[in-house]
DNA sequence: ACTAGTGTATTGAACATTCATTCGGTTTGC
DNA sequence: GCAAACCGAATGAATGTTCAATACACTAGT
């Protein structure tokens, strides 16, 4: 909403590169205002620790994150359309900016996540698994727990990102389209249909 | 083979636990010392630094995951039998190890693992994807990138894992069974077939 | 059986360094 | 002229690592 402060955003990039580079540990804060081009002490003019910068920077995140599944999820748009949509959508979020990738993996898997309430996180959550309810809801996937549908299918846009992100795997351009499919065939409910 | 040392087994589960508890940074190695009921220069008598200790670390671990795949991987077994044996042995050693689980993911997604080699990581893939090429040789699966199916698999257990592992979703009885289907389902090969 | 000798395992206090944070002072915007 | 933004050297606590000293295990010589 209210746009964020010059500096302020700087901090966050800077962060996030070296984040990336170096781990948590390994990113000093003198490093993060070098990087961002400000003092050590302008940083601490906008977060008052560094736990507070780094989960203040997870929310930056997520915002965006959720920015992209409101764009994509739309109640108005045939629900398979929709969801290869979202998956396009995240993917190419995550494609074009892997340090928050990196930054949010190591996020949700280290410590810091534990010290945040539920709510906060299930902020992200919220819209997500929705969508996965609208799924069941009108019969397009199998009967299972939105969060359960919601969460394998990030791990499999995630998973797919990081993989030749790590420049192991170069995709072939009809390769890529088969992996929401993959996930699109698993989680669609009924015993088999003709092509749709 | 050789059985490690005691004490260097003993900084191993420290370390694992107090990763998960703490994170790298804040895990210092005195108090992995306390915790391994040793002094912290002997620490430094098995490994060369908390990288090296780190990274060893990994290795261990890592050969006890490529353990399980190679208990449940047999050429003998039918390939759909052999895949849900994989999967669920993957999952149970997860689960019964949650440490380990965290520890993993945080290690994959930090800078160490830039840091190795490609031949050393791969170890663990060769035989993951041994497995799925085979699959896909016998027709079983889509004609995909045996890495492709590979990691989609991998990732699919651990999300799974760590989804109630964090204790956020009590999977019911048949729910767990729904999950290696869903994966199986996507990455199967041909339009339709009767059950199995 | 005893001793001396040798290398390995272990200890924990001390060291040097790094790093998050502070704070008095300066600049900027209004 | 005031308040907020900003600076960056100084500080103090925390932490990875070292090392001199000690205990232990084992062998060989007498």
């Amino acid at each position: 909403m209210e746009p964020i402060a010059d500096k302020k955003k700087a901090i966050f990039e800077s962060t996030l590169e070296l984040v990336r580079e170096k781990g948590f540990h390994g990113t000093p804060m003198s490093l993060v205002a070098k990087r961002a081009g400000v003092a050590a002490g302008t940083i601490y003019h906008y977060f008052e620790s560094k736990q507070d910068l780094i989960i203040e920077l997870f929310f930056y995140i997520r915002d965006q994150i959720i920015a992209v599944l409101k764009r994509e999820d739309n109640p108005h748009v045939p629900f398979q359309k929709c969801f290869f949509n979202i998956w396009y959508g995240l993917h190419d979020y995550y494609s074009q900016n892997p340090n928050v990738l990196m930054f949010f993996e190591q996020f949700v898997n280290s410590p810091y996540n534990t010290c945040l309430n539920d709510a906060s996180k299930s902020e992200f959550h919220k819209h997500l698994f929705g969508f996965f309810e609208r799924g069941i809801r009108e019969g397009h996937l199998k009967p299972l727990s939105p969060k359960i549908l919601g969460t394998l299918a990030h791990a499999n846009i995630i998973s797919t990102v990081k993989m030749y992100s790590s420049g192991h795997l170069v995709l072939e351009e009809g390769e890529l389209k088969q992996l929401p499919q993959i996930l699109w065939d698993g989680m669609r409910s009924g015993e088999r249909t003709t092509k749709v």
